[in-house]
DNA sequence: ATAAGGCCCTGACCGC
DNA sequence: TGCGGTCAGGGCCTTA
């Protein structure tokens, strides 16, 4: 589920739940390599302090804790966070509990069946933020800086637009929502898109992505959709709203044609072969 | 620079 | 019911 829509709204939960000024009490790691692999260094270091600020930047949720360090929590493919009291009955799947003092009572669960995601402690984040590209909802995002991104590259477009050194925050959902937005074929090479569908690009990234955050984000599958309060239910709702993506055969909202599923770079991509032009 | 494949993991789903 | 194969919202690494 998460990409950058689905991170925004762990983050205001996270917020609004109170989380930033909560302190650490202990770190139960049941998944060393969650934390990067040494579990002992992992619970020492971050024992008694305190989660002071909280923001994002591409699907990274940025814990920044009172002795300067950071928590840098990526989600991956099913990594969710869970704040509930301690006593709240667990899945088997939390990978990291966070206990939480001031006051005491509850937990921060990362749950995360895959085990892919990660939540590292690093005295620093910039090395590791400083690698992403441009973050889509700035407001400084345009058709500026993505025709320059996109220019002096021949790459698919689809792919380029997951690489998160390019763009932060798109995934397979939101890249396919966007492209058939603006009507562009995901195996077109990036540098071959008119300044026109440059400029129908650069508004539909931050309109797909508006409307998911609107929309709570979106939920696939049978699973639970959300994040931060399990108890509180699903609550995404986004996938009722996409136009495309895993919708192969349903009609295109624009023009009736079946929707089809391709592959491009390895990933499954949804594409009205209509209103979408491959290249050649 | 770009593309492809493997890998990290587990669960859901489908056909037999 | 059980079994095997396929697929999954991500990203890193190695190899061509």
């Amino acid at each position: 589920m998460p990409e950058l829509p689905e991170v925004h709204t762990v983050l205001e939960d996270l917020r609004r739940a109170g989380l930033p000024g909560r302190r650490i009490g202990d770190a139960l790691v049941e998944w060393p390599r969650t934390v990067g692999g040494d579990a002992e260094a992992f619970r020492t270091a971050v024992r008694g302090d305190r989660i002071d600020d909280l923001r994002r930047r591409g699907k990274y949720l940025v814990f920044t804790l009172e002795s300067g360090r950071s928590l840098l929590t990526h989600l991956r493919m099913s990594g969710r966070l869970y704040l509930q009291p301690e006593s709240a009955p667990r899945t088997g799947y939390e990978r990291v509990r966070l206990t939480l003092v001031d006051p005491a009572g509850d937990e921060l669960r990362f749950h995360d069946p895959r085990k892919f995601g990660r939540m590292l402690l690093v005295d620093d984040p910039s090395p590791i933020l400083e690698r992403l590209g441009a973050e889509p909802l700035s407001p400084t995002f345009g058709t500026e800086v993505l025709t320059a991104e996109l220019q002096r590259r021949r790459r698919q477009i689809k792919p380029l637009l997951l690489d998160q050194t390019v763009v932060a925050g798109l995934g397979n959902i939101y890249v396919d929502e966007a492209l058939w937005e603006a009507r562009i074929h995901p195996e077109r090479p990036a540098n071959s898109l008119t300044d026109a569908e440059t400029a129908d690009l650069a508004v539909a990234i931050p309109t797909v992505l508006r409307r998911g955050i609107e929309n709570l984000g979106t939920s696939l599958g049978t699973g639970t959709s959300n994040f931060v309060f399990p108890e509180s239910g699903p609550r995404a709702r986004n996938q009722e709203e996409l136009r495309v993506f895993r919708r192969t055969g349903a009609p295109c909202p624009r023009c009736g044609t079946p929707i089809r599923r391709i592959i491009v770079g390895q990933r499954s991509s949804h594409v009205c072969p209509a209103c979408q032009t491959p290249p050649r």
